[in-house]
DNA sequence: CAAACATGTAAAGACTTCCATTACACTTCG
DNA sequence: CGAAGTGTAATGGAAGTCTTTACATGTTTG
């Protein structure tokens, strides 16, 4: 709920993975089967990283598509929550049912 | 792995939940603050589960948004799989860089 | 130096998704 | 009958993901 701003899974990517494996943006983006654009995208993050990528993600790294698309999800929520705002807070809760 | 396809939210919103909750397509629509095609687009499973509609379902039935939207995820990743589904399986593992 | 390669960016176009609005045909219920 | 709900379709807008082509810049290296 007063969580802070999720961290964008390009950042994790361009500081933390592509260092440490020694790999060029180019050169992951040939790894990857994407255009160097596309992955340069994410990178900066311009983009999301989408279903797709995140498979291609999990399987070159290895470490399972979730990982980066349950980041993403994190990031867009509180992206989305960010910008409804005011609608959310007014919105009312629906009641369940009495049970008897 | 080799799990079986992932349940889309508009299905369970479908067949459980507003059953229980005796709510018709149109007051729910009214009380997410959506129109009634766009609510009707996600239970028939045309439309996936946006963030903003995950925060809207989340805020309207009190459960939390990340379940709507970790659902949809994980339908979406299992879609995706079957659309690249050769390409990933050909793609090779980048290996780490040797620590020593 | 010159060639090769990497980078950051931009623009254009294809395609898809999410959403609203309008509209029509059908059913159900008071 | 009239009101309300449902399923569906069409149209249009906004945004996102991706490819290609292109240009300027920087770095490495033969």
């Amino acid at each position: 709920m007063a969580t802070r701003k999720p961290t964008h899974p390009g950042a994790i990517l361009r500081e933390d993975v592509l260092p440490h494996l020694g790999l060029t943006v180019s050169t992951f983006a040939r790894s990857l089967g994407v255009s160097r654009q596309t992955l340069h995208a994410v990178l900066s993050e311009r983009c999301g990283v989408s279903a797709e990528m995140a498979l291609r993600l999990g399987a070159s790294l290895g470490n399972g598509a979730a990982l980066w698309l349950d980041m993403q999800s994190k990031y867009d929520l509180w992206q989305a929550q960010a910008k409804l705002g005011e609608v959310l807070r007014t919105m009312r809760r629906i009641e369940p049912l009495a049970v008897a």
